[in-house]
Order: C-alpha cells, then sequence, then structure tokens
DNA sequence: ATCCCTGCAAACTGTTTGCAGTCGG
DNA sequence: CCGACTGCAAACAGTTTGCAGGGAT
C-alpha cells in the first residue's frame, strides 16, 4: 500500500486522485488548476506541501523541468527508473534501462565515487506531435 | 573556434576567462561572485545574458541543478557528452556513455519519438568526500 | 555614428514559510 | 481535546527584462 501520509484530509485525497488519473507529469500548478478546476478549492501551498510529502514517501516521482518547473507522477515500480517525455504533448513513457544502470555503477566505481544518484530522461517528440508540427 | 558571441566586450572576456579556469560546474551567481572577487565588476544582468549566449552558441555546457540553479561550464567536445558530478564538492569528470546514446535512440525509436534530447547526469560522492564524511 | 552590450532596478516565476484557524483521530 | 493540516499572504531564490547610457566596430 502507498499510503505513507501521516493524515488522510481530503485535499490529500484529491491530489492523490488526479494523480491516479493521469499517466503524465505534472507540475504543482497544473495540478493545482485541475483541482479548482474540478471543483476542489486548494490551496496551492497545501499541494506543493502534499506533493513534498508524497515524494518524500516515495508515492510519487518527481523530475525537474527543462524551465526548472518540478514535475510529479505517480509511480508504480518501488525502485526508480526513467522517462521518455514528449516536449510539446507532456505524454511519458516509463522506460526500463538495464543497461543504463550497469553503466552508472561502472562509472561511478571507476571515479571512485559512491552513493550514486543518476538522473535520466529522455525528451522527444511523440509521433502524434511530429505529425502535428510537420 | 569557439567564439560565437557578436562582440568581445571585456566582462566578455572575463566570463571567458572564470569559465576556461574551472573544471566544474558553476552557477550563474558563483560565477557573478568569483568575478567581483577577482575584481571585475560585473553586473548579474550581464552574467546571465552571456551565459546564455554562450549556452547557445554552444560554447558552454548547462544543466539544472537539484535545487533547481542552472549550473555552467565550458565545455571542449562538440557533441554533449554526460558527467558525474560530486554532490558535495561539485568537482566534475566528464564521461563517455556510448551505450547511453545508442539506449536512447533504440527507445525513442521504438516508441516512435523524434527529435530526441537525452538528460543523463550521474551525482554522487567522490572518494574524498565520502572519506570526510564517512 | 551605429547598434550591441552593460548596469541598475524592478518585474516575474516557481516555491517556501509564518501564523491563525480548522478538522481528523 | 490535541496536533497535524490548511489557506492566505508575504517572503524568497533564481532568473529575466525595460530603459538609458557607453563602448566596440
Amino acid at each position: 500500500m502507498v499510503a505513507t501520509q501521516k493524515r488522510a484530509t481530503s485535499q490529500r485525497a484529491a491530489i492523490q486522485a488526479v494523480l491516479a488519473g493521469t499517466d503524465e507529469f505534472v507540475s504543482a500548478q497544473d495540478l493545482h488548476a485541475a483541482l479548482r478546476a474540478e471543483g476542489s478549492v486548494v490551496g496551492l501551498a497545501t499541494v506543493y506541501r502534499a506533493l513534498q510529502d508524497m515524494a518524500a514517501a516515495g508515492d510519487v516521482d518527481s523530475l525537474r523541468n527543462r524551465s526548472g518547473e518540478v514535475l510529479y507522477r505517480r509511480c508504480g515500480q518501488p525502485s526508480h527508473h526513467h522517462h521518455l517525455v514528449c516536449r510539446s504533448c507532456g505524454s511519458t513513457q516509463e522506460v526500463a534501462a538495464p543497461g543504463v544502470e550497469q553503466w552508472a555503477r561502472a562509472v561511478a566505481e571507476q571515479y571512485g565515487y559512491v552513493d550514486l544518484d543518476h538522473q535520466v530522461e529522455l525528451f522527444g517528440l511523440c509521433a502524434a506531435c511530429a505529425a502535428v508540427r510537420d
């Protein structure tokens, strides 16, 4: 069960519901807007706080946008993995990268680095967006 | 020739000098502080503008910090590559990742993504910092 | 002389935080 | 009832931008 939050409140539930309903990365602001759109009036600060808690608890994945926004996405896998994100429409593919993990470990070892963490994200234009733009 | 800036000014030169003198990623603010420290009084805005220009021209590499700062580093190679950055002291190893490029291309193709870009950075503790922390 | 570049300060964006009130357990 | 959670607004950090003046070509 991924429910590590301390207290169950309606706004927290609403946030989780939105996250559960999408497969894409969303920014805190997007999430906030989505909540208002569906009627749940939740403070922006609350969204940020909840998102941070959830990220800390490992319930959601977070990554930083090209423009510096933090994007969140509900995340099934326990260990981290990587994403292929469409630059235009934001749709996301979760991708495995066995070789990458291994490579990271090898490189770290080679230089004597420990406590390794890696950030591997692919950005591109999905087929649909590429067609539109042409 | 890596000198794509439009006009040669003293502050631009000072910025390039600082970048040329280090192998680590520095933030615009660090760079600005370094300039003042060595006597060159350059406006912060100017540093940002110069850095952007240089990044656009491909003279420097840029990546985003965990905390959202943009870090810049002078960059020899024409094509991009990847880095192993010490979380603690900021020292950087430039690492090659032939397999990664290939993997990225394969994954993109598999999902029909084009105009691919990838962000691959390794973070860890270098041997020295790991020893200190123990 | 022209036009880009610079500096300053104000504007902006995304995010965080202090504080008083509210609600879940 | 108690304490964590919420909302608001103000605070913040990093970055960008408008405008007037100055230097490079």
